[in-house]
DNA sequence: CCCCCTTTGAAGGAA
DNA sequence: TTCCTTCAAAGGGGG
């Protein structure tokens, strides 16, 4: 791993993570011959904790905490930045896939909605696409790998940048990663990224124009790619770079429609180019959200399940039985994305976003909106605190495929009241999905853990093979938050049942090969066999 | 139209 | 230093 490096790390959380992942260790079968070791993992994170700050130029840190809220001169400040740090990474690993690409760039077979992963396929998913952007663009050099057929065998760190033969000016990582060069966005045609694309295996520009063209709604080909690009107002940084970071400030709307009008309807969004308003900087993406975003599609494809919290439940399963070698793909991915992004904007911090459009970021969120949401979350904390510890929401309680034994409000995805009423129905069933599928999880600590995920195994366990396997699940905690508290006494509990052991091991494997199976199938099928056991 | 739900990870503030 | 809170993506569904 080039990048591993030095000590030092800090606080990116690695140093939890990689405490996390030794825990774990108990799992080894698991994992791959060449996976990575623990160690190895660890090493790499904190590598990222490092290299995040090595690579940052000193003052790039400083900046950001010093200047917070100052958003002033994006431009010039990012240019500037990105000049000096341009030419100290080595990496260029993302150097040809700008944000702006990559949707459909790292879009493998994998993703095509019942289609086998076969490595020849240099389509691209449909569905993906229809997500629009996607950060992973960056990782396009990871995703082709990634997604082969056979276990990744590159390293975490290897130079994109020999593969693709992309040009060395550009700032390694961060600049490559969004296409920028260093000395601006003008200098960056589009069509460059894609050149730089065809580079990758398996992914010839025809291939993607083919794909795109056909597929993209509203677009008449590919060819205006590149325009849209140069052209669309929002989502564009000040330098000109559209981003995915980057987000009007209207909210959610305006998130889609950066994703894909971006590339598809440059001229509404020159309409928007009206509204001055800053664009929101959105955080970037970590492992996780990267994860999710390239596996959600191939999830909703197998699994065909269509609501995004039910998918959320097997893509978190699934990406604690994903190997550690591939976890660390996502761990190194979303640390690329974390140094581009405090590249690019330097004064940004992740504040800006939450209490809200505050620094004046966020644009069409008042403060009164955003106060009104964080009281409205806190009730909600409040709510649970009152009760930790308690079996959450009859959603988890009961699943998917018992909805008759839900409360009403449970039922329109509302606020369980059974729970809050005291939450005296308890369920066998609940117990044991919470013991089964319940993921190392060491700490109950953040918000989300109030509600126990353990306990919320809803029926997706779905696309049966929901890798979750116990064992799964203490081969890779969750990597975050584990640590620390792990070093405090493993609070992690065993699974009190092991009965799904056998299923859920020859889940995950057996999972990507399975035909497209009713989610709540899947969850009839594991809740029978739960309750059985 | 807005919000909820759900997941993990990161970041920042409070204690 | 630890804990807590918020946000990041996504999209169906409820109000």
């Amino acid at each position: 791993m080039p990048q591993l490096s030095s000590g030092g790390g800090d606080d990116l959380g690695a140093n939890d993570e990689m405490i996390a992942f030794k825990d774990e260790g108990e799992q080894e079968e698991k994992i791959p011959e060449n996976a990575f070791t623990e160690r190895d993992l660890a090493d790499l994170k904190s590598s990222l904790v490092n290299e995040s700050e090595i690579n940052q130029s000193p003052s790039a840190a400083a900046v950001r905490r010093g200047q917070q809220g100052e958003q002033r001169g994006y431009a010039e400040k990012h240019r500037e930045h990105l000049d000096g740090v341009s030419k100290q990474q080595d990496g260029g690993m993302y150097k040809a896939a700008g944000y702006p690409t990559y949707p459909f760039l790292m879009l493998p077979d994998a993703y095509l909605p019942n289609s086998s992963v076969s490595p020849s396929s240099n389509k691209v998913s449909v569905v993906q696409q229809s997500h629009g952007m996607h950060p992973l663009t960056s990782l396009l050099p990871y995703s082709n790998e990634h997604f082969s057929p056979s276990p990744p065998h590159l390293p975490l760190d290897i130079d994109m940048s020999q593969k693709t033969g992309v040009h060395r000016h550009q700032s390694q990582d961060l600049s490559g990663y969004y296409s920028l060069s260093s000395g601006g966005v003008g200098q960056i045609a589009p069509s460059m990224s894609w050149q730089s694309q065809s580079v990758y295996p398996g992914l010839s520009p025809c291939g993607f124009r083919q794909t795109y063209s056909s597929n993209l709604p509203g677009a008449s080909s590919y060819s205006r790619f590149p325009h849209s690009l140069m052209l669309g107002p929002s989502g564009m940084h000040p330098t000109g770079i559209p981003h995915p970071a980057i987000v009007p400030p209207t909210g959610k709307q305006e998130h889609e429609q950066y994703d894909r009008g971006m590339y598809v309807k440059p001229q509404v969004e020159a309409k928007r180019e009206k509204e001055p308003k800053k664009p929101v900087i959105k955080k970037p993406l970590n492992a996780f959200m990267l994860y999710m975003k390239e596996m959600r599609a191939k999830v909703i494809a197998e699994c065909t399940l269509k609501e995004s919290a039910a998918i959320n439940q097997i893509l978190g399963r699934r990406w604690h039985a994903l190997s550690r070698e591939e976890q660390a793909k996502y761990y190194e991915l979303a640390r690329k994305e974390r140094q581009l992004h405090m590249q690019l904007y330097p004064t940004w911090s992740a504040r800006d976003n939450y209490e809200a459009g505050l620094s004046g970021v966020a644009g069409e969120k008042s403060k009164a909106d955003w106060g009104k949401k964080k009281r409205r979350k806190r009730e909600k904390q409040q709510d649970s605190s009152a009760d930790p510890g308690s079996p959450k929401k009859c959603r988890a309680r009961f699943g998917l495929n018992q909805q008759t034994d839900w409360c009403g409000p449970c039922r329109r995805k509302k606020k369980c009241i059974r729970y809050l009423q005291g939450g005296g129905c308890s369920s066998p069933a609940s117990s044991d999905l919470s013991a089964i599928d319940s993921p190392p999880s060491p700490s109950p600590s953040p918000s989300r853990h109030r509600l126990h995920p353990q306990l919320q195994r809803p029926a997706s366990p779905g696309c049966s093979p929901p890798p979750a396997s116990p064992s799964a699940h203490f081969a890779l905690s969750p990597p975050a938050r584990a640590h620390t508290r792990l070093a405090h006494g493993d609070p992690r509990q065993p699974p009190t049942k092991h009965s799904l052991v056998g299923l859920e091991l020859s889940g995950k494997r057996a999972f990507g090969s399975t035909a497209p199976l009713s989610a709540a199938k899947a969850a009839g099928l594991s809740l029978k066999v739960l309750t059985e056991t």
